[in-house]
DNA sequence: GCAAGACTTGTACGATCGTACAAGGTTGTG
DNA sequence: CACAACCTTGTACGATCGTACAAGTCTTGC
């Protein structure tokens, strides 16, 4: 504890104090998200952090208080990240049911592609239901999609639309788990979310 | 290696050699199933399971061929405890959608209350992630489960039951993966089923 | 140019782990 | 009763872990 500063700063406020861009907190982060997509969050040691990041041991103590501290930024990082992917595809603004549907399932597919990050997201799931810290930011940002998908779904004229909302990210996240242990696709999800939003949407 | 029986028998073929119903094996199945639930894979080492077990470290070992062999065990055995709870609870046999609906609602509720088995089903999915042999298990065990709703589904008059059964399981799969996390209970199951199912049923 | 704070690094300690194994005990069968 | 197979147990080894920390180097404000 006798250490001086860089610490604390997980969510929020990136880099107060030196922070070039090739920060070395970044390095040490992106590695240990590397390794929990790769191995789970029991390969997040100080030592394979560091040898994978490429720094000494002594580095990643300095950057986090404790394993613990080091495993919320690795998921801080991912949702960063999942946000940035999100934004790219396009955010769900038509205003009529197919857009949405297409992009789910644009979502859904560039997931499967990286099929190691989406571990990491049921892996943030599972350290979640046993770290409160974590449990908090994942609410935050499940309420906040939450949030968004109801408000699409609102546009496209739902009923009850958040209930509609919960019930597309429920299925997608069910999907998104089986597709973890099968090899073949499933390319059954356009359809499957097609038929789920025909019963919160008006015609058709 | 050089061990001479006892290995080998995860699934199926119960107990050829001695085995009083109060088998030590059992006891120490059951032991690490407990520890999945309440601290994850990581929980389980030969030690904390022996501990818990009231066994010394030798049986452990002597009992399981290695880590993984036991873990695979232990969710084996979970897998044979949730087809118990399915069996008491009653098969989704009722003919109409409604029925269906609540085998769906009640089964999901008595998972809920037992919070810390419905964590080790996750554990269990991201553990078959990396883990060829459970995936096999676990792959098996998902699809007789879409088979079973889809021929409920069938008999209802659903349209396309399988796929119909594939979304009804991911659904309640997202649903009770956000449980794991949250607090409140989530009341919205029941309608949010019934809408789904609405859009494979005739009529209504 | 010089203190002070920020950063870097190597090393060390105690704990825990998987696994192996030898030495005994128990049990069933001829 | 004897022998073999099965079971039980305690102990040991080498590896890896989280964390602490002292000793350095670099940066920065004055």
């Amino acid at each position: 504890m006798s250490t001086t500063r860089a610490q604390e700063n997980v969510l929020a406020s990136a880099q107060p104090p030196a922070s070039r861009p090739g920060d070395r907190r970044s390095v040490i982060v992106e590695a240990a998200l590397t390794l929990i997509a790769e191995g789970g969050v029991d390969a997040v040691t100080h030592r394979k952090v560091a040898a994978a990041a490429g720094v000494p041991l002594g580095s990643t103590t300095y950057y986090f208080e404790s394993r613990a501290h080091l495993i919320r930024a690795a998921f801080d990082h991912y949702l960063e990240r999942v946000q940035r992917l999100q934004a790219e595809i396009g955010a769900p603004d038509g205003s009529n049911a197919q857009a949405l549907v297409d992009f789910l399932v644009a979502f859904a597919e560039r997931e499967a592609q990286e099929r190691s990050y989406l571990r990491a997201e049921y892996e943030m799931t599972l350290f979640a239901a046993r770290d409160p810290v974590l449990a908090a930011t994942l609410e935050r940002w499940l309420e906040s999609m939450v949030g968004q998908m109801a408000d699409a779904l609102a546009r496209a004229g739902a009923r009850a639309p958040e209930e509609a909302a919960r019930s597309v990210l429920d299925l997608m996240r069910g999907f998104e788990l089986s597709q973890l242990t099968r090899s073949a696709p499933d390319p059954t999800l356009r359809h499957r979310l097609g038929a789920l939003l025909s019963a919160y949407l008006p015609s058709e």
